[in-house]
DNA sequence: TTGTATGCGTTATCAT
DNA sequence: ATGATAACGCATACAA
C-alpha cells in the first residue's frame, strides 16, 4: 500500500488519476514520494477495482502477413496516442482460437477488441455472451451485429480490373477466389472482377478464375502454375486477391519465361511495402490503413466510454489504385 | 462471486485450478454450473491474488519489419503451447518507450519479457528496479546482466561474405554498418565481413562500407545509390545487413541497369519469406527463428517458476547460409 | 473432502 | 480538500 512516507494516505490515488481537487502542495509531495520509492500502481488491482484496463485487443489471423503487420503497427500507434495499450493476438484462422478471442476466454481483461475474422460468421457472433465491444475488420460477415470498418471490396476489385482493361488487356484472370465458400472477402473481390469484365463486354471465363487455399505467396505461385497449364494459353493480365498472391504469381510467370508486364500484367491488393521495391514494382489497390486503424480504435473508445448502447456502425473507408510497373511503366531492368 | 446455483461454494476455485482432492461428483456439478452460467474467472482478480498472469510480453522495434513479425508469430505459437498468452508491444526503437517497457511502466502485469533492444544499452538495464525476468534478443548489449538468446552475428556475417568470395567476387561491399555507433548488431556484422575479407587476403575498402540510418528497404536503396555514385565503379558483390536492405539495394542496382547476380551478387541476412519469391530470390543467412522463440519462452518460464535466482544464461542459436539466385543460380527470367 | 475467513492494491463512497 | 472504509473477485490457509 502507498501510505507513503511523506504524509498523505490514499490521496495518492487522486494524484495519480489527477483528480482536480488536490492542493499543489500535497500533489508535489506525493509525486516526490512516487519518484523516490519508484512506486508503480498495480495494474491488476486497479483493473479489478475500476473494471477498466486501458488495454484493447487486436486479433489477426497471421502476424507475419504484411497486410496485418502493417495494420498492427498503425493500430498500436493510434492506440498509443489515445493512451491505450494494445494486446495483439494471433488466431491463425483457427475456429477455436477465434471463438476464444471473441468470447473473452482469452481476452477477459481487454476493454475492446479489434478483430479480423476468418473462420467465424454472423451466427457465431450472434450467440456471443461477452459484453466486450468488438470492431470487425475486413469481413462484414455479421451485418448489423457489431461495428465494422473496411473498404468497399467490390468497388476496389472493380477498379483494379478496369485498370487492366484500360491498358488494353482482354484475357484477364483472377487468382484467389478461395476454395472455402466462407470467405466473404474472396467473394466480394471476385464479384468486383466480374462486374468490371461484364461492364466492358468481356466474357467471364471460369477457367481464368483460380481458387487458392490461402493468401500467401505460395498460394499465388501454385495457382499461377495451374493457370499456365490450362488450355487456351496464358492470360494477358491477372488480378490477384492480395499482394502476396501477386508476388507468388509473378514468380511463376517468370519461371515460365513470361515477362511482366509485357506479356502478362499483374495487379494486387493491399499495398504492402514490398510492392514498392519488388521487381517489377506492383500495381495494387491501396486501402487507407491509417484510416482503418483510427476508425477502429475510436469506435472502441466510444463504446467503452458510453454508458448507453450505441447503434451499430459500419464505416466504409477509402482506397486508391496505385499504378506501378507490373501493369504499366517500364521495369527497372529495362 | 460464484457460489453457483448447483451446490458448492468456493470449491469452484479448487475445481478450476484442478486441485487433486475433489470428488468426481462435486467436480462434475461445478463444471456443469460453469458451463451453464458461462462462468469465466476474472483475470484481474486472479492475477491480483496470485501474482501470476500467464501473460508474457514481447517487445520489438517495428511490427511490420518481416524479421520481427515472423519471430512474433513463432513466439506466439510457442507460448500458446506452453499455455501462455503473449502481449506484443512496439517500441519503434524509441528510448522512452523501451525504458517504459523494461521498467514495467507499461508492462507491470506480464510475468516475463522478451525484448529486442535498439536504444537501450547495458547501463540502462543495470539500473533496472523491476523484478520481471527479461530475455534479450539480438543485441547482446548487457553482457551478463540478463538472459540473452541469439546467433553468432560475427560468424554469420563471415559465412555470408566467404560465400561471396568463393563464387569469385573480389570487390565486395557492405551495406548497413549503421550510423549510430549504438548498434551492436551492425558492428558485429561489419566485423564478420571484415574478417572474411582479411582472411582471404582482400583489402577492406572503407568506401565500400556504407552506413544506413535503419534497416528498411528504403535504407538499402539509398545506400546502394550512394555507393554507385562513388568513384571506382560498382562492386561485384554486396553483403547487406538485412534482407530488407538487400531488397532495396537490388532495386537500386536494377535501376542503374546492373544485373543481379551477373554484375553484382547480393546476399542478405534474416531469411524472410519474401526472399524466397523475389526476383531474383535472395541468398541470405537464415537464423533458426523457431529455436530463438522456443529458447526465449522457455528461459522466461524457467525464471518465473524458479524461486531461487537462476544464473544468467546466454544461448547461442544456430544459423545456416541459404544460397539462392542473387548470388548463384540463374534468375527466373533468364 | 469441503467450507470459512482473510487479504491482494486499488478506486469509490461517503464523511469530515 | 482530504481521510476513512468498503468492496472489486479470486486464491490461500486453515478449520471443520
Amino acid at each position: 500500500m502507498a501510505a507513503r512516507a511523506g504524509v498523505a494516505r490514499k490521496t495518492v490515488s487522486n494524484v495519480i488519476n489527477n483528480y482536480p481537487h488536490v492542493s499543489d502542495d500535497v500533489r508535489a509531495r506525493v509525486l516526490a514520494a512516487i519518484e523516490e520509492l519508484d512506486y508503480r500502481p498495480n495494474h491488476a488491482a486497479r483493473s479489478l477495482r475500476s473494471g477498466r484496463s486501458r488495454i484493447i485487443g487486436l486479433a489477426v489471423p497471421e502476424l507475419d502477413v504484411a497486410y496485418f503487420s502493417e495494420l498492427a503497427r498503425l493500430v498500436v500507434e493510434v492506440a498509443q496516442k489515445r493512451g491505450l495499450t494494445v494486446m495483439i493476438m494471433q488466431t491463425l484462422g483457427d475456429r477455436d482460437r477465434e471463438l476464444a478471442v471473441v468470447n473473452g476466454t482469452s481476452t477477459q481483461f481487454v476493454e475492446g477488441l479489434i478483430y479480423s475474422p476468418v473462420a467465424l460468421g454472423g451466427a457465431d457472433l450472434e450467440g456471443r455472451r461477452d459484453r466486450t465491444p468488438i470492431v470487425l475488420l475486413g469481413e462484414r460477415s455479421s451485418q448489423g451485429l457489431v461495428d465494422h470498418v473496411g473498404i468497399d471490396n467490390v468497388a476496389a476489385a472493380r477498379t483494379a480490373t478496369e485498370h487492366l482493361i484500360e491498358i488494353g488487356r482482354r484475357r484477364i484472370a483472377f487468382i484467389g477466389s478461395q476454395r472455402a465458400a466462407t470467405s466473404e472477402i474472396a467473394q466480394l473481390r471476385t464479384a468486383g472482377y466480374r462486374q468490371a469484365l461484364e461492364s466492358a463486354g468481356l466474357k467471364v471465363e471460369s477457367r481464368l478464375i483460380i481458387p487458392t487455399a490461402g493468401y500467401h505467396r505460395k498460394d499465388g505461385l501454385l495457382a499461377m502454375r495451374k493457370l499456365l497449364k490450362r488450355a487456351g494459353g496464358p492470360p494477358d493480365a491477372v488480378f490477384c486477391a492480395t499482394d502476396l498472391v501477386a508476388q507468388g504469381a509473378i514468380r511463376a510467370l517468370l519461371e515460365h519465361g513470361l515477362r511482366v508486364p509485357e506479356d502478362v500484367a499483374v495487379a494486387g491488393f493491399d499495398d504492402i511495402d514490398e510492392g514498392r521495391y519488388s521487381t517489377p514494382t506492383l500495381t495494387t489497390i491501396s486501402p487507407d490503413k491509417r484510416q482503418i486503424a483510427e476508425t477502429a480504435v475510436d469506435r472502441l473508445l466510444a463504446r467503452a466510454q458510453s454508458k448507453t448502447d450505441l447503434p451499430v456502425n459500419d464505416t466504409v473507408t477509402g482506397f486508391t489504385l496505385v499504378v506501378r510497373e507490373s501493369t504499366a511503366g517500364r521495369t527497372a531492368s529495362g
